[in-house]
DNA sequence: CTGAAAGCGCTTACAG
DNA sequence: CTGAAAGCGCTTACAG
């Protein structure tokens, strides 16, 4: 059904080498007018080279696979520019990018899930940042598939932002500013056994810097976290109270906007009387809130370039990568309005 | 370097069909003792299959492509869950997904890029939205590549959510309630000649709406787009105006927002005094703003039926596929405080 | 300058 | 119940 070099060397009457080497641009000198000929033959049958057959006699398939939990999406985070970023890193060297699910059943039963049974892979990119299944680890490891982990700690193989430093460098901005009374909020849950190391790192790089400052950290949540609809309340109340905060570093977009919106209701002018620093994936254009921006383009180009590293080298453990984030529309970060 | 059948024939003694047969559960009557021997082989080598041996004379790839612009990545909008479901859809039935995109220069340019150059794919689908590419169409034509567009409006082969039903939906449900002044926001351009038709579809849908009521639209809007900077005065000064508006419908999220805030700096109540409908992909937990949910992950897997029929039958080009928006937190959509 | 042939790893009629 | 062989579409030494 569709045009094969065979189909090309018995219309020109070569051999199926030649067409080879014509068609590859090999060195291997052949005649302009053979070349011509067959191009154009090329040309005009639209022919189109196999991708399966070159795979399997390079023993290389050009194909890295991006593994997500199929089961429970939120354990495998996939933001728009992470994706890019991995795509964007592996073409760079004519690799493709091939998504790939895995349910807890698949890793937890008797067979062998099917990135790691069929050999169609040079290697894999695990996005499992929490509750990783006991076998995955084992399977990444026996398998022989070079594997690089994003957003999850280890000591070598994966990359990650930079919670830690985020949130350390949100609050000096702050204390730099005069800001003496910041406080963290994460309406979401407690820190002490969080699903995600971001959770603690984040607010463990505000108190650093509160603490080198010599400052009492304020850290503002609830154990089982605030619900949705208490939260502007919630912000409201902490708001009003003496020696409330002059500025607020938030774990993520969700208490940042509750907490403008109970300061407009409260009559309090931003950013002047209140600073607010969240970390998110984008700035929230038009609010009067500063962004630290999760550097996932970054952080997906640097998978990239490991797995490839991996794969060239599968014997070497490339040490882990920790990649900052960005501060955006850090004109909401302002000095509070009377000095204390 | 890797194990194949042949390994696993010369270590039994039996020959290659034999284990092929057996390794793929063909019925073929093969005795229980030479399938165990094989088997037992087969896991102690670690024999895993090898996918381009199999598609090569499979004729088939069992690939579909995912195609984004790389030039400019607004023109191919990818929420997370459009991926997971086209993902999902396509794994319903064995095949994978591949992910591509490709310049504009590729497209301009002689040299036919890759994906359309080699044959790898079983079919694609196209992501792209506005300031197609002239020569992607007619490629995708011809290269005899089955194929289905997203989130463009076409006869047939594509699937979109439904904008305008959407912003029609938002409006009754508003009109329902008893409000009769409702506006419609866009801060980010005009309506004539937008990029995208859903700027132009949301806001013909709620002026369906309101002309069905026989009540006069008012968009609110500057042709330009309002700066982000802006967008909170900008709302603030149309909720202080004479015979405001008691309910908005606004474009996406970024209005909402900025209106929510206005409307909570200006001391209005939240959402006695004013009732607010966005599009969006997620709901905005905990701000009192209901939600016209765009159904990407539905369109994902239409998407993914609608390309596994083409493979099947290229011939037959499936009819467009419109998907309805849901409400969420449609709790926020109340009744006007007064009536008038 | 070009052809005939082996081989990549697999599947599948064809024999026996 | 199993083997020998052809073939999928391609690349690459090996000859000449």
């Amino acid at each position: 059904m569709s045009v094969t070099l065979n189909d090309i060397a018995e219309r020109t009457g070569f051999s199926v080498r030649t067409v080879s080497c014509v068609l590859n641009n090999k060195k291997d000198r052949i005649s302009e007018q053979t070349s011509e000929k067959i191009k154009a033959c090329a040309r005009r049958l639209r022919y189109r080279p196999n991708a399966s057959a070159r795979a399997i006699q390079a023993g290389r398939f050009n194909h890295v696979g991006l593994l997500l939990s199929q089961t429970e999406s939120s354990r495998s985070y996939l933001p728009t520019p992470l994706i890019h970023g991995i795509y964007d890193g592996l073409a760079e060297n004519g690799q493709n990018l091939l998504l790939t699910k895995i349910t807890d059943e698949e890793l937890s039963g008797g067979e062998t899930p099917r990135v790691f049974r069929e050999l169609m892979l040079d290697g894999l990119i695990i996005n499992f940042h929490f509750r990783i299944p006991q076998r995955m680890e084992s399977l990444a490891g026996r398998s022989g598939l070079p594997n690089v982990w994003l957003n999850v700690k280890r000591e070598t193989d994966g990359v990650r932002p930079d919670d830690f430093g985020g949130g350390r460098e949100a609050t000096e901005r702050l204390l730099n500013l005069g800001h003496r009374r910041i406080a963290y909020l994460d309406y979401i849950s407690g820190f002490d056994s969080p699903e995600h190391f971001s959770r603690t790192d984040r607010y463990e790089g505000y108190k650093s810097a509160m603490v080198a400052a010599g400052l009492p950290e304020r850290a503002i949540y609830c154990e089982k976290g605030v619900p949705a609809e208490d939260r502007i309340e919630f912000s409201k109340a902490f708001l009003s109270a003496e020696h409330r905060p002059t500025a607020v570093v938030t774990y993520s977009e969700g208490e940042a906007l509750a907490t403008v919106m109970a300061a407009a209701s409260s009559g309090l002018k931003l950013p002047d009387e209140l600073s607010v620093v969240t970390f998110s994936n984008d700035a929230i254009k038009g609010m009067p809130i500063a962004t630290m921006i999760l550097p996932w383009y970054q952080v997906g180009l640097q998978a990239a370039a490991m797995i490839q590293a991996k794969i060239r080298q599968p014997e070497k453990n490339p040490p882990y990568v920790v990649i900052p984030c960005t501060l955006e529309q850090s004109e909401f970060c302002v000095p509070p309005t009377s000095a204390f």
